[in-house]
DNA sequence: GGGCAATATTTGTCTATACATATATACAAA
DNA sequence: TTTGTATATATGTATAGACAAATATTGCCC
């Protein structure tokens, strides 16, 4: 191996790190087609050399493409541009609660009401219960300056032991419903989305019109164990939200 | 600082590296709720100690549980842990043309209709045309073993010194519709999801019912000069398409 | 007690090195 | 021709140490 300067060199006084340097880099030359397809790029070593940086600072900087799924490695072989994907993607839904919480942003949610019911089949089965057991059923709406967006139907699991305050159920996110029982406050959720239209009811609650398209978002709510705490659905007006998904760009 | 034996040890003989059998002690003790919400973790040093580890290991571990958004990281303050998320989510969106090109999975395309057509008012804004040059429309039905699933509808940026092969458009992904002008070939992609209602023309493609609920998914296709080369729109069928996101786990 | 400077703590970045593991190639032996 | 071995190269994991930058704590002076 000849010993040779630096090709490419970072700038130091920036406050960019070489590593995010190096990554951003790498990836103009994958997205301009440089680096096509399928080729090899540099090896780390080579890398190394280009840019008189550590492995270990090179290889942060492949980690990042990586994680991205720009690049793919593979040992003893090398590092290979991924076929780049038009098709498919990633879609983030809003956290309405988190909006709540942190900013006077408009938002607040109505508590149309709370009743404790015997549980029908399908909840029984989703909260692990008997049918006939109790569960608490709660229907709210989410409001953005008094124009409702979301309605908001849930069952959950319920801890008779406990007294019910329902100004705790009003506000505040799922997470607070259970905070008087530790062991059953949720730690995560499954969600599926589904398109739908809206029913009479729906239409009325959300002020909107019967028939008109609509997102439905199942949740499966599960505490620390396991065990399905809440299960339940949010019903968004399709005129008034999008998901998006954008390219990418470090 | 006293020096002590590490009270936890990681299994040296295990094919599992260091980090991740630490990574996933972590996340167990936090969606156990040992590890509460808001609460501070140890510092690395003492992660270092515990485990027997060295920094960087420790750091690694960290990092995956950092990429995953359960922890957060903040300099001179420490790691804490992230308000566990359940309204929110991830949704990846199938990718019909890899299953098309991997498997023999019963999916196929049948190209409806190519035209060139002058660009309306809208295709000629997001392709940075001017109005009435001429594009490419193409009509696309992705089906499933003869069931039509999705209504595919493209404007694409034409390039008329190339001859037009319509067995090109009828098969494959739409980075192949470019194969001839490699500088107009996608990397990437905008989507936007929203939620729909079949017209009457798609309910008869379709296969389905006027009214009935189904996604819309808007795609911006840019080339590697960030160039928009292609717009359309797919139609998803309602009763054929969910998108799901499931919980968190290594 | 309040304000301020010095010190300690904690995470962020980077280097240098070591060994493990997977791959590709060349060459020798069966 | 096949099999085995040695070697070079590549990525994967882990260690130890250094300095930087942001924050928290302590102690001192007024």
């Amino acid at each position: 191996m000849v010993e040779r300067a630096p090709i490419h060199t970072v700038e130091l006084d920036s406050y960019v790190p070489a590593y995010l340097q190096l990554a951003r880099s790498l990836e103009e030359r994958i997205l301009s087609g440089e680096l096509k397809a399928g080729t090899r790029i540099p090896t780390e070593s080579e890398l190394c050399c280009d840019w008189g940086l550590s492995r270990m600072t090179v290889r942060r900087a492949i980690g990042v493409l990586s994680e991205r799924c720009l690049v793919r490695s593979e040992r003893g072989r090398g590092t290979f541009v991924i076929n780049p994907r038009t098709e498919g993607g990633v879609f983030l839904i809003p956290d309405f609660y988190e909006e709540m919480r942190s900013t006077d942003s408009g938002y607040n949610v109505t508590l149309l009401g709370v009743k404790v019911v015997s549980a029908g089949k399908k909840a029984a089965v989703m909260l692990d219960l008997r049918k006939g057991q109790s569960v608490l059923y709660i229907e709210r709406i989410l409001e953005e300056r008094c124009e409702p967006l979301v309605f908001d139907r849930k069952y959950l699991l319920f801890d008779g032991r406990q007294p019910l305050l329902e100004a705790e159920l009003g506000h505040g996110d799922p997470a607070s419903l259970f905070e008087r029982s530790p062991d059953m406050s949720p730690v995560r959720a499954d969600l599926h989305l589904t398109a739908t239209i809206l029913n009479e009811r729906e239409a009325r609650l959300l002020n909107s019109d019967r028939g008109a398209p609509a997102f439905c978002m199942e949740q499966e709510i599960y505490a620390a164990n396991d065990r399905r705490v809440a299960w339940g659905w949010h019903i968004y007006r399709g005129d008034k939200f999008s998901f998006s998904s954008l390219g990418r760009g470090l």
